[in-house]
RNA sequence: CGGGAUAUAGCCUAGUGGCUAAGGCGCCUGCUUUGGGAGCAGGAGAUCGCAAGUUCGAGUCUUGCUAUCCCGACCA
């Protein structure tokens, strides 16, 4: 391939996207990738070839574990989505329309349901399970705020998987499998990932692992701890509560005046922040419902929705406040109309003596008790793990990391089946919900995190098997002995190397190389002509030498075999 | 949707109400140059995001719209 053939050169200033990752900085600069719009990005040829390569790599490993290729329609009728009943259960990003004959139609942002519906007769009898099917296929969600280049695109491919089992048992043997081809996958690729336990949410199911690439600037926050290998999403991520057993004492009101802050009350009172309770208004579709926490500890939404069963908690309006006889500043358990629901973390539960506000403007009592002084609706764990507490496993202590989710697997067990009715025979002819798993690796995502995980201040350093190029050939100078030998290689390697024809500057050439990453740079150059030597330069490793012109096939020949060995992982 | 910022040529930017909107990169033509973004000469490229308004005069001030970027809820 000729350099001069490619649309979209590199640029020689990186381009001004906001503080974007270098990565996706690069990806613009050297002509990878173009931003169409906001969460829109397309690819260019170089783009599109690693794109291709990344499938590559996918696909064996999909292959590998018995997965078949298949394909079903960006589009799917809303009615499979009413069926599953998830078009309600958030405020999912569809894009919704009509089609000619008015029939309400999605551009899906998954397709669970579309599989489903499509094995829904292929599959009838035990012997049809297990299954195991993949895709490559846009999804388009309607982003509250797409962001990072291609870290959250609106539209973006997606590698799904979707298997089928005959029970809950097969599903949950196959899973280390996939596990452990989702650990090859980002080997591959070069991207350093680690698994962690995560919440199915939208997707539903019972257990989701999300592989995770840690990153300072990474909006995915994960809990590790660090003496064993418990590691969660923070959405779910649980610790060990420190409880302060003491005796009880007899309630009191206080008089805390016109206070500012928790902190200055705290100040005043010269007592430990956990000894403050902090009382939180929701509002669900289920209705109003008061959190109440320990101060050192802060709700999670996620967790709360879980325990009240509901999908979308969030704040309250103003009138809500009214309805309670309550403001926002002395909200409190005491008092509430029957039809609010009161939710108490269970720190609380085991704490003894705390502060807490009373329900009036300028009064908190003190030494509150839990079951004693009042009472809740709902007892669990609602608040996210902070740094530093104990792990529960081990007793190890518990940090947080930030990264970015490269691939998330579910065990979506019988929802799909059940909500569609997909069923088959069993041996004794009953007719039995397969168990479903569904496993995702985002491809531009993907893409991104590799080139964020393999730069230099120069530019992209891809990893051998992702590079869109294997080689850079570049002569120097006029001479037609040079030109000649430059073209018969290119002949000879065809799509193996891009050939930099420009009559340019030799500094450019170096500087572009460096830029677009490809791993090996041939020189024809200044000891061609004499001596026939030609000079061969290792992006990665930095390794420079000079070899026979009349070696060199042979060389890259090795060279490749070498490189093919070196990307192969054990397995 | 809430909060903040920005919008000038393909890219990066300057332009403090006043003359024909400036520079660099890139692009085109010619010559020269070929081991680290080289040089010389010439050239093309802008309805300054859109629409109103204030003003003798608006790229610059005001308002509205639109788009983009950043921060929050969401996700592969």
């Amino acid at each position: 391939m000729f350099y001069t053939k490619l649309p979209g050169k590199t640029d020689r200033e990186s381009p001004a996207v906001g503080n974007a990752f270098p990565g996706y900085r690069f990806l613009i600069q050297a002509g990878y990738v173009r931003s169409m719009g906001k969460g829109l990005n397309a690819l260019l040829p170089l783009g599109k070839r690693v794109e291709n390569r990344l499938k590559e790599i996918i696909s064996e490993e999909m292959e590998e574990m018995g997965g078949m290729e298949i394909s079903v329609p960006l589009v799917s009728p809303l009615e499979l989505w009413e069926k599953t009943d998830r078009r309600h259960k958030t405020e999912a990003p569809f894009v919704q329309f009509k089609d000619r004959s008015g029939r309400d139609m999605v551009l899906s942002p998954t397709h669970e349901e579309s599989v489903t519906f499509l094995f829904k007769d292929c599959i009838r009898s035990h012997k049809d399970l297990p299954l195991f099917v993949y895709q490559y296929q846009l999804k388009y969600r309607d982003e509250l705020r797409p962001r990072g280049g291609l870290l959250r695109s609106k539209e973006f491919m997606m590698k799904d998987g979707y298997s089928f089992h005959r029970s809950y048992v097969e599903l949950n043997n196959f899973f280390p499998t996939i596990f452990a081809a989702y650990q090859r996958i980002f080997q591959h690729c070069s991207v350093p990932t680690y698994a962690v336990e995560a919440d199915s949410g939208f997707m539903q199911g019972s257990r989701s692992y999300e592989f995770i690439m840690s990153h300072p600037k990474g909006k995915n926050l994960s809990i590790r701890c660090n003496s064993c290998e418990y590691k969660a999403s923070q959405n779910i991520a649980y610790a060990e509560k420190d409880a302060h057993v003491e005796d009880l004492l007899p309630i009191e009101e206080i008089n805390v005046g016109a206070f500012t802050t928790l902190h200055a009350l705290q100040q005043q009172l010269q007592v430990s922040m956990d000894k403050f309770c902090i009382c939180t208004l929701y509002k669900c579709e289920k209705g109003l419902f008061i959190t109440v926490h320990r101060a050192d500890s802060e709700v999670s939404q996620y967790k709360l929705q879980k325990l009240i069963k509901s999908c979308k908690a969030g704040p309250p309006d103003s009138s809500d406040f009214d309805k309670l006889g309550q403001n926002s500043r002395c909200l409190s358990p005491f008092g509430l109309p029957e039809d609010v629901k009161i939710v108490v973390d269970d720190a609380v539960v085991d704490s003894c003596n705390l502060i807490i506000t009373s329900g009036e403007p300028d009064f908190f009592y003190k030494n509150v008790n839990f079951g004693r002084d009042f009472d809740a609706n709902i007892v669990g764990d609602i608040v996210k793990v902070q740094q530093g507490q104990s792990c529960s496993i081990c007793g190890g202590t518990l940090y947080q990391d930030s990264g970015i989710e490269l691939g998330h697997i579910f065990k979506l067990d019988d929802y799909y089946t059940r909500a569609m009715g997909l069923t088959y025979q069993n041996l004794r002819g009953e007719f039995i919900y397969p168990h479903m798993g569904s496993y995702g690796i985002g491809i531009g995502r993907l893409m991104e995190a590799i080139a964020e995980a393999n730069h230099d201040e120069r530019g992209l350093i891809w990893p051998y098997r992702l590079a869109p190029y294997k080689c850079y050939v570049m002569g120097t100078g006029k001479s037609p002995t040079i030109k000649e030998f430059v073209n018969n290689l290119s002949e000879k390697l065809k799509d193996i190397a891009l050939v930099d024809d420009r009559v340019e500057n030799i500094g450019t050439k170096f500087k572009d190389f460096e830029l677009l990453g490809i791993p090996l740079r041939i020189v024809v150059g200044r000891n061609f002509l004499e001596k026939s030597m030609v000079e061969i330069y290792e992006r990665k490793s930095g390794i420079i030498k000079e070899i026979k012109a009349d070696k060199l096939m042979n060389y890259l020949q090795a060279w490749m075999q070498e490189q093919v060995k070196e990307s192969r992982i054990a397995k």
